[in-house]
RNA sequence: GGGCAGUUGCCAGAGUGGACAAUUGGGCCUGGCUGUAAACCAGGUGCUUCGGCUUCGGUGGUUCGAAUCCGCCACUGCCCA
């Protein structure tokens, strides 16, 4: 099942072009200057970047692309940086908001960093040489030149660069003038915040590159015109289509929650079920943009309709759940999928232990705890008001039985139960 | 600095003294049909020992009774300077 090559190396190896092996793969919306872009791909190692933002501790799906971004160029022997947004987080970036964004403190924004750093660790080579001839990635963070600036020269230095004229005429900010939704001068300034950014790598590490989603398009060409009028090189801009979800959701968010990279927020198994469950519709477009199964795979395995597309669909959850979590992750979240999906046998679901589970501690058993009681213990409804609502629409089994009164006496049981709340959710429950 | 408007449940947005746990829409959840998909249909969506209890930016009042009236505070927007 697991397709082993990465269609990234193979392209490289076969002569394919950096830029024609991003387009086929719908990555790219637009392109600054495409013929002098690869011609710099051509010429040598380009050093490109793109920047995360520490808004929470786990970077989450809604990041994934750019850091595939990143993973492919890697292959292709360019140089990665991923830049945490130490410093600019501190600004708040306006792009896509509708209102002023709550500003996390500078503690909050250290802690996020130090989790999110090591998640970059299973896409992009940090050593060198893993993808065959390719420099290691760079992991930086802005917070160390964007906090010792000095005020007055960086706007002698930089701000003489910028109109206010023309950014006020950008989409980003005329949105927010026009409807009145206010937009306050920190926010105003992230822009040449993040120009600087592209600058200060420009200067410091070669870079030439900055990618990102369309909606960081004027931002990023912000940076090019003042790497073009400071430097007087030529810097570029490739930006990714803004990828949603067939249902017009926004991708990464289940149930409006976002999946999380990181194991204990979302764990492998959810992680798996976010991919699986993906609309048919998005299927093919999910499998180039996330894993580096090969176009001639995705064609063979989309070309099918109805069920058989849940081939896909397997193939495409395994391979980013190999990319996210390890191989090994990826291979139990796929038997424990196949034990709660492929078959109806209550034995194999208990048994697994990649199944969620929980305990109910025997202190609470000892008095005799409600049906409903254990569900909340189990940390699958929040209140008795909920396991009674869903009870009465069909919603509550144990063990395969169909919970009709939840006020009935929990009756523990040396083995493990399974606990199911509707179709998807299911956990393990031991009694102590 | 001055004038005006606003702050309601996940979101949008009704409600201007009792019939309000609060209209409606979206979202979400459950059931049915299915393929762990979509679409569609139905129900649900504060907590509860089912007696009640706690919610409408914060706080203090008025009143038998306040999301609704008054004072102060905070935040947001608009207009003027």
């Amino acid at each position: 099942m697991n397709t082993g090559a990465d269609s990234a190396i193979e392209a490289r190896e076969s002569g394919v072009h950096v830029v024609d092996y991003l387009k086929s793969r719908g990555y790219v919306q637009d392109i600054s200057d495409e013929p002098n872009l690869r011609k710099a791909f051509d010429d040598g190692i380009v050093t490109a970047y793109i920047g995360f933002d520490p808004t929470a501790r786990s970077l989450h799906i809604g990041n994934q692309l750019g850091i595939m971004l990143l993973a492919v160029l890697q292959r292709f022997g360019h140089q990665p940086v991923a830049l945490g947004g130490g410093g600019t987080a501190l600004v708040g970036d306006p792009s896509g908001r509708t209102s002023v964004r709550d500003v996390l403190s500078e503690e909050q924004i250290r802690q996020n960093l130090r989790s999110i750093l090591p998640q970059f660790d299973r896409f992009l080579d940090f050593k060198g040489n893993r993808f065959g001839s390719n420099p290691p990635a760079l992991l930086m963070n802005n917070a160390d030149w964007l906090l010792e600036l000095n005020y007055i020269e960086f706007l002698r230095d930089i701000g003489r660069h910028f109109s206010v004229n023309e950014m006020l005429a950008a989409e980003t900010y005329k949105v927010r003038v026009d409807t009145g939704a206010g937009l306050n001068f920190v926010e105003f300034n992230y822009r040449i915040v993040q120009a600087y950014d592209f600058l200060h790598l420009y200067r410091t590490t070669g870079c030439r590159l900055q990618m990102g989603g369309s909606d960081q398009w004027g931002n990023i060409v912000a940076g090019v015109d003042l790497i073009r009028r400071v430097e007087g090189v030529q810097a570029f801009a490739l930006v990714s289509p803004l990828i949603t979800a067939a249902s017009g959701e926004k991708l990464g968010k289940s149930a409006g929650n976002s999946v999380w990279l990181e194991g204990s927020m979302t764990s492998a198994f959810d992680y798996y079920q976010y991919w699986i469950n993906v609309d048919d519709a998005d299927v093919e477009r999910l499998l180039k943009l996330f894993t580096f199964v090969s176009n001639e795979e995705i064609a063979r395995l989309t070309s099918v309709s109805g069920d058989a597309l849940r081939d896909a669909k397997r193939v495409l959850a395994r391979e980013v759940t190999a990319l996210a979590h390890g191989a090994q992750a990826a291979q139990e979240a796929d038997a424990s999928a196949q034990a709660l999906f492929g078959s109806d046998s209550l034995e194999a679901m208990l048994a697994d232990p990649n199944v969620p589970s929980a305990v109910i501690p025997g202190d609470l058993l000892a008095n005799g705890i409600t049906i409903a009681e254990a569900f909340i213990e189990a940390g699958l409804v929040a209140s008795r008001g909920e396991a009674r609502r869903l009870a009465s629409q069909g919603g509550l089994s144990i063990n395969g039985e169909r919970i009709e009164e939840v006020d009935a006496a929990f009756i523990p049981s040396n083995a493990p139960q399974l606990f199911r709340v509707g179709k998807k959710r299911y956990k393990r429950v031991h009694s102590e």
